[in-house]
DNA sequence: AGGGGTGGTTACCGATTGGATACCTTGGTA
DNA sequence: TACCAAGGTATCCAATCGGTAACCACCCCT
């Protein structure tokens, strides 16, 4: 497994463009995205989720454990978050909004600009 | 075209259960569900759509008015509200996400409770 | 003993969201 | 003339969201 990159989201600005949101707060679908291919531990995370703060990193794992989409686990002293069933079947939806977002982007700044 | 019908989203709450969320605020999701059939005018959303508030309907609309998803048009003396071609081309991924939620609705509320 | 990394928590504060309620304008109807 | 429906606005308020910054406990390493 690879680590997650820096710039992974460098540029995004998820909740002042994108017309929809996973997860109940503004940044579980980034993090949802994260552990897609496999368990991360939170130091991991914060590297392409640099621009969130602790606390909301926290709050939005705990909120995503709480649905059941994310299982936090606490192995040899390591805390690792994982995807649960329940969250990895999100993933196809959510890839679905995402194609959706990037067959739709020009028309999406055009409306936002007039 | 067939009314709305009152008891449409009787039971639905969608910001404190459902995962995801459709445009910029709570109800816009709904709103466009509304309009998949055809053309709406404000007091028939308001059918549907009894425990949102006048104002909020309004900021609703204004805000998919303003991405481009709606189109707010004045007929004789009447306002109607439709999809744009980029309003009805969400629905595809909206009905995904609803797919899902129907699929794992027990789910979701297990991991609530517990 | 001291320093650093991991995985957070806490307090504080301002901005934003959303709800309730009342009100308004325009035009039609009785 | 009075009233009513449509399509909203205006105002006020409470709750929530999200950011900054500081702090903390535990363990490891030197």
């Amino acid at each position: 497994m690879e680590a997650l990159r820096a710039e992974m989201f460098e540029e995004i600005c998820p909740s002042s463009l994108l017309p929809f949101r996973i997860g109940s707060d503004k940044w579980a679908g980034l993090v949802l995205r994260c552990l897609e291919d496999g368990p991360r531990r939170y130091s991991e995370l914060r590297v392409p989720l640099a621009r969130i703060s602790p606390k909301m990193l926290t709050q939005s794992l705990r909120a995503l454990e709480r649905d059941g989409f994310v299982s936090r686990v606490q192995d040899d002293r390591r805390v690792t978050y994982a995807l649960t069933d329940l969250g990895r079947s999100l993933l196809g939806p959510m890839r679905a909004f995402c194609d959706w977002a990037e067959d739709h982007w020009d028309e999406l700044l055009d409306a936002r600009e007039s």
